[in-house]
DNA sequence: GCGTAAAGTCTACATCGTAGACAGTTTCTA
DNA sequence: TAGAAACTGTCTACGATGTAGACTTTACGC
């Protein structure tokens, strides 16, 4: 028998090798189905599959998580435990701004979680959701306290700033989906199949569409939310009561 | 045997009565599976189940949808076209603040659905995408370069707008999910189950996270945005190259 | 009334999530 | 160190799902 190290982090397990079978853990666990996600999309995690992947039974997997919406949630978290966030920053626009960055970098690297990071959420009550997807929330609320506004405007101040993070990384997700070998701006977006009398503008727009930058566009939008939030929001309510009691 | 009225609309079809069969069409088959999401989920809408419902073979609907997947966009499609624009109005901002707030009852409408509005795009290629689901981006766009934009800057207040705009959504159906019965804000919401120490400013915050007022929400986040958009980015750019060429 | 196309049905299969009983292994305790 | 207790992993089995392909029934134009 193998000494079977105790558990270990994901490191370069031996997967799929049916002759060592490291211990399995949570964590490796959760890496995998992510590796698997990030590789082969969120179709192909399944639990037979993910099971095949680690060399092992497919019903083991329910020892670290107790079925398949839980696992998928145990990989949302597991993803946005990637997001650092340091709340002893001086200037709390810079930090936003860094944030949303750091988060839309994240989404691009693993573009497949994010119906998970998007979806998920819907359908668990706040107070029920994996710590791990909290957290971010928490920091962020933190931050925003520290930097000297009252806890309710900071929480306005979240929900547009993550209302509108979050959109755009949809956007840019879905303007990414593309056809890679192909490179006049109408076929590589299938824009050529839109009927012409009824989509004029939107295939006049195929050039600009297929170069999309996307970091600068976020940058643009920060900018515009955070001149208009840093401002107005904090001394007059347009909407008496909302924060009051 | 009865007449069998041809390809009518929805209307009252008899749905699940055994006796009466109303001839299918797409619009019955869309129309009634979106019906059983809204009342159901998206779990709900399988093609057993929504054979049963129409009284007839699941078999049978795959003469109106290719699978699954064309089932779900049509669903989609179907539910934007509630949303109805008009771009001949004067005011372009007014205009956008009235879709925001169009499409955001049309959520509230149908929760279950956001999901998909959300997620299909992601995974098909703009083009090749329902074209229901692509006439708002077109009528927005049109709207805008009617009102004086030009083509490329359309597009990039378009993508702001509408980032904004799904991300305020998601943002606003994610604190809806609530247990009503209670009416202690920390219970609602779950939040008591939270650790004390790790997330003091969220359990803090119970009270205000409790009533959320949406509509003003989102206002506001228009009003913001509207602000920032106006004035500079038309001008100035600050990525240059972005929208030259 | 007949022929053709469309609409609806039937059977069958691979794949999925997962319940429940079981066996093997590790860890704790006396 | 022996035995008990807890944990890990495996096996078998079941009901549900999407859908291919052959078939039957219905509708409709000439």
């Amino acid at each position: 028998m193998p000494p079977t190290n105790p558990p270990m982090n994901s490191s370069t397990a031996g997967e799929k090798a049916a002759g060592d079978k490291p211990r399995l853990s949570r964590d490796l666990v959760l890496s995998t189905a992510l590796a698997l996600v990030d590789e082969e999309g969120l179709d192909a995690l399944t639990m037979r599959r993910l099971g095949q992947e680690l060399g092992r039974d497919p019903m083991s997997l329910y020892r670290y998580a107790a079925n398949r919406a839980a696992l998928l949630d145990g990989v949302t978290e597991l993803v946005l435990k990637e997001l650092s966030i340091f709340p002893d920053r001086p200037d709390w626009q810079a930090q936003l701004r860094q944030i949303a960055h750091d988060l839309r970098l994240l989404a691009l690297r693993h573009p497949n979680v994010v119906p998970l990071l998007v979806t998920r959420p819907l359908s668990t009550p706040l107070g029920l959701r994996p710590l791990g997807t909290l957290r971010p929330l928490e920091q962020i609320l933190s931050l925003l306290i520290d930097a000297g506004f009252a806890p309710a405007d900071a929480l306005h101040v979240y929900r547009a700033y993550y209302g509108f993070l979050y959109g755009h990384i949809l956007n840019e997700l879905q303007e990414f989906i593309v056809d890679p070998d192909e490179n006049e701006a109408l076929l590589r977006l299938g824009l050529h199949r839109l009927p012409a009398k009824e989509f004029p503008r939107l295939r006049a727009l195929g050039p600009v569409l297929a170069d999309y930058d996307g970091a600068a566009e976020l940058d643009q939008g920060i900018s515009i939310l955070l001149t208009g939030l840093a401002a107005p929001l904090i001394h007059e309510k347009t909407t008496p009561g909302t924060a009051a009691r």
